[in-house]
DNA sequence: CACATCTAAGTTTTT
DNA sequence: CTTAGATGTG
């Protein structure tokens, strides 16, 4: 018996000198989810299925980066991995990492990995291309455009009119939230009544109506050949529900990956389960604790029952230590989560020892809040801390207004991820309309808008012509036949000169953008007073529009991958400056920072009170909670304004409510932080000029006594 | 039929 | 505070 711990050791001791370097470097837990199931010299050989819980900080990302490196190291072609993972930003990240390992293990080898993965990305990102690949075996034709959830929204609301549900006697669910429950039976796969009654409970009423409204819509975006998000996956899962395509497709990839596997829905789960049917090859990467997408039908279920899905059940790593984060730190965000009622058990351990606790930093109202994260940003900077290793968290994108203003004043740089988006501005959709009515004439949502630009064509005229134009089959030749409305005389053969240099590509691209921007102008200046500030943001566009080979995968991946940040300076963002990052919580996933501020800690914001419905919904916001904590590396700041003041009056009325501290930090949980009041109380008799404390608008006040 | 002006409502998180 | 719908005018 005494033979055997040694004879293991004595094995481990030389396998630990036969092996790369890229495995050492790895703790025994991520070594086993990275070497799981690969055969050296075994290329193609995939193994059983591997669910790896991989906690906050538990180095996921690396560890998923290595597995990667590994397959390839040990032979397996990386045109045949398929890696899905939750943003494009974490695909790129991905890539990087996998090839720098790679490199490092290969050498002068490693230029097999030049092609690199080419598949790898959203799960909306891959199914466009593969859909465009097999659109021949399931009758797709191929040139699709792809509407984003505003076009999808516009094209909802075009059905709703037609079908009269905008003069229904009771209010008529609006296009936003049709559009949501749309997409949410579809995501979740679950029937509409069923949907109506857990999610849209004010909506149960009109469900025979909504089921007609959603045939039309799905009949008007077949006939126009454009695809929402939703159709991506859609007609993916029914790709491979068919057994001969599934074998097909499924055949391309001998290994898939899958990040953040806790916020896939229950349509990403059956792609998965029709690529993968025994799920050899299959290894998801997740962490229950930090699930937060239940709105886009995310089902926490899918991680939780992953293993039980197969014969035998897939085996599971969990990755515990964490390595981010201080001791103090960790122990109050596990206290956070220790509350929540259902997930894998695993507690985070850390060796980073500290002896700062994180702080409760109670402020007077969101202007101080402002006032408080700019000084103490301003303090760490002095202290060495660069501004891009701080971050501003929040729960929505509008909490950041105040601090926005703050910063502006101080100059402070910044960069502000989430929220309203560069793409969403009236100006940048209208010139990508354009682009996308030339791409596909039979796009009307595209054609309707562009045709509004114009003098005198309103939204009759502009249906009209989309109809001609879906009539006829081709865009110049239909508009040509059309008698223009008076009004438009001078702007349509202008007009109609850009189509047709569109339509024959002659210019090529990136330069058919600049042909569109010319055009624009003119329409710019007469419908936007500011159209300066737009041009530039024109300008930025075609920036962008450089870095893309064709119109068609311009406008495809602009759409799945927008540009997520929106910048706080005036000049154009040089790599090198230094900013502090704004963060609503959702962007901030798989990030971190050495020093971290939540904003809005308080009931009515976490939880928001928009998200109070069901247990369920509290349970999503504690975790939201959790993971703005754990992006802390060493200083973490919970900021709580006692008072609000409420929306709707004048900009010095004093209208407001108070707050209280969230409830997900229970008095009891209180030890696990140091509290702070700020600003510093003055020590009476210590000053004679008038304290720092409190202001009072006595003004305000005296007015709001006749109000 | 297009467009200006007014009024009344809704207001999270994202591919 | 912003945007969708209603109403009025050219």
């Amino acid at each position: 018996m005494a033979a055997l711990p040694q004879s293991i050791t004595a094995s481990g001791d030389a396998l630990e000198t036969a092996l790369p370097g890229y495995l050492q470097r790895l703790n025994p837990d991520q070594r086993r989810a990275v070497e799981f199931g690969v055969t050296p010299g075994a290329a193609g050989m995939a193994g059983a299925p591997l669910l790896i819980i991989a906690g906050a900080g538990s180095g996921k990302t690396n560890t998923l980066a290595h597995r990667v490196a590994h397959l390839v190291v040990n032979g397996v072609d990386p045109r045949r991995i398929l890696l899905l993972t939750f943003s494009r930003r974490a695909a790129a990240e991905m890539c990087r990492r996998v090839e720098r390992i790679a490199a490092a293990a290969l050498g002068p080898k490693a230029s097999v990995l030049s092609e690199g993965l080419t598949f790898a990305g959203t799960f909306h990102a891959v199914g466009a291309r593969l859909l465009r690949d097999y659109a021949a075996h399931i009758g797709l034709d191929p040139a699709f455009t792809i509407h984003d959830r505003e076009d999808s929204a516009d094209l909802m609301n075009l059905v709703r009119h037609e079908m009269g549900f905008s003069k229904t006697e009771k209010r008529f669910p609006a296009k936003g939230t049709c559009l949501s429950i749309y997409s949410r039976v579809v995501n979740a796969q679950a029937p509409l009544a069923a949907i109506l009654a857990s999610a849209f409970p004010w909506s149960v009423g009109w469900e025979a109506e909504l089921k007609t409204l959603f045939a039309a819509y799905v009949e008007a975006k077949q006939r126009q050949n454009v695809l929402d998000y939703d159709d991506l996956l859609l007609y993916w899962a029914q790709m491979v529900g068919e057994p001969s395509l599934a074998a097909e497709i499924g055949g391309r990839f001998d290994h898939v990956l899958v990040d953040e596997y806790q916020d896939t829905n229950r349509l990403q789960a059956s792609i998965l389960l029709g690529l993968k049917p025994d799920g050899r090859g299959l290894a998801v990467v997740g962490d229950d604790a930090q699930s937060i997408y239940s709105f886009r039908a995310a089902e926490i279920r899918n991680i939780l029952d992953f293993p039980g899905h197969f014969t035998p059940r897939a085996a599971v790593v969990t990755l515990d230590r964490n390595y981010r984060s201080t001791q103090p730190i960790l122990a109050a965000a596990n206290a956070v989560i220790a509350e929540a009622s259902e997930r894998y058990a695993k507690e985070l351990w850390s060796e980073r020892a500290s002896v700062e606790r994180p702080q409760i930093v109670t402020v007077r109202d969101e202007i101080e809040q402002a006032n408080f994260v700019a000084s103490e940003v301003l303090a760490a900077r002095e202290a060495g801390l660069a501004l891009k290793s701080q971050a501003v968290l929040f729960r929505a994108s509008h909490h950041s207004g105040p601090l926005e203003v703050e910063l502006t004043r101080r100059n402070i740089p910044f960069v502000k991820f989430g929220g309203l988006k560069f793409l969403d501005a009236a100006h940048v959709k209208d010139v990508l309309a354009v682009l996308r009515f030339a791409e596909n004439p039979r796009d009307r949502a595209a054609g309707f808008r562009v045709l509004q630009l114009l003098p005198g064509i309103g939204p009759a005229s502009a249906r009209r012509m989309v109809d001609a134009v879906s009539a006829v089959g081709a865009l110049v030749p239909a508009l040509e036949a059309q008698t223009p409305p008076p009004r438009s005389g001078e702007d349509w053969p202008g007009f109609l000169d850009l189509l047709r240099r569109l339509g024959s590509r002659a210019a090529g691209w990136p330069a058919e953008i600049d042909q569109v921007r010319e055009w624009y102008g003119p329409h710019l200046e007469r419908l936007h007073e500011d159209a300066a500030t737009r041009q530039a943001d024109l300008v930025q566009l075609a920036q962008i529009a450089t870095g893309y080979a064709s119109r068609e995968r311009f406008l495809t991946e602009l759409t799945l991958d927008p540009p997520d940040a929106t910048s706080g300076r005036a000049a154009d963002p040089l790599l090198d400056e230094d900013y502090l990052i704004l963060s609503t919580i959702h962007s901030a996933k798989g990030q971190e920072w050495k020093s971290v501020h939540v904003l809005n800690v308080v009931d009515g914001c976490m939880p928001s009170d928009l998200a109070v419905g069901s247990a369920k919904d509290i349970e999503e916001e504690r975790r939201l909670l959790y993971v703005a904590m754990t992006r802390a590396k060493d200083h973490l700041h919970l900021i709580v304004p006692q008072r609000f003041f409420t929306h709707g009056q004048s900009s010095r009325g004093d209208r407001h409510v108070y707050a209280s501290r969230t409830r997900f930090i229970p008095s009891p949980l209180l030890r696990h932080f140091s509290a702070r009041l700020w600003p510093e109380p003055v020590e009476s008799g210590s000053a004679t000029a008038p304290s720092e404390g409190p202001r009072i608008d006595v003004r305000a006040r005296l007015r709001s006594m006749w109000s």
